[in-house]
DNA sequence: TATTGTTATACTCTATAACTATA
DNA sequence: TATAGTTATAGAGTATAACAATA
């Protein structure tokens, strides 16, 4: 196996482990000054990245979970005020899942949390080199998620 | 906020959301031909990436978890024979874990389908871009979880 | 009757706390 | 009695399956 693809992977790996353990996402909301679990903020970032409201179906596949899971914790932001559902203009008997004010406050301050973290990391750095991680970083999140995305097809087609 | 950073924060969070699903890590195991869940394939890749048998709070702390996790897995990883405990040399009353012939071939498996997957999606990017991507998500790990690590540390010293 | 979402349920992952063993 | 590990327990997180609603 080639060396540099070996350390990309094991590279990946260790990234993961240090931003998914439960005391990272703690220290995130912490930082944020709301309590929220991390399906809760993946939520509420998703509605914020997409900048319009989304239906349940959408933003489960978005979050690349099922959507009984995104029912469960809409129900629960609803209840607390950080989500509303509004009709959705494209199809009058459907609605669609929208930030309250409190709910974008909320979903800025993680994704600012979140930001922070990277950018006092980062702040070392040369810019064309931070200039640069964004780059391929992005570009390896599009063509993984392609790739992903059509072997995953081609599994369930061939079965 | 910079908007490289928020590219890099984003496409961070995409590339997890695509490797961390379920889906993604059944895909593996098939792949790798052997049935482990996520815990029991990290405790394998972690022994085979030291080198060497480690002690269960070593492992424990590299993986970033408490070591009550640690133990179960290891005790069925044991049960399955795909480790076992060898006398610490250092020490000659505490045990390491091993990994046996055959769980070195269930890590070598697991490690190299997840290489695959990098390897099908930069078959294409210039080897340039590749070695890249490399050094930069190299130091972003480096750096990240030296960040957290003293955060963590000046977080628990000021309560 | 096809689509979308919901309710019910169960399994996986991981943490905390209490206990044990060993020197 | 300090250290490392284990057992016991509980709580997140997420999936599957069965059901409901709406057109």
């Amino acid at each position: 196996m080639d060396e540099s693809l070996h350390r990309t992977v094991e590279s990946y790996r260790r990234l993961a482990t240090s931003l998914n353990r439960a005391k990272t996402h703690e220290r995130l909301t912490q930082a944020a000054g709301i309590r929220l679990d991390r399906p809760d903020v993946q939520i509420l970032v998703d509605l914020l990245d997409a900048d319009e409201p989304r239906r349940i179906g959408k933003i489960a596949e978005s979050l690349q979970v099922e959507s009984p899971h995104v029912t469960r914790h809409v129900a629960a932001l609803e209840r607390r005020g950080l989500v509303e559902r509004v009709r959705d203009p494209d199809d009058g008997r459907a609605w669609r899942i929208a930030l309250t004010d409190e709910g974008s406050t909320a979903a800025l301050a993680c994704r600012r949390a979140a930001a922070q973290w990277f950018e006092a990391v980062l702040a070392d750095w040369p810019e064309p080199e931070r200039a640069e991680l964004a780059r391929l970083l992005e570009k390896l999140a599009d063509d993984m998620s392609g790739y992903l995305k059509t072997q995953a097809e081609s599994t369930s087609s061939a079965r």
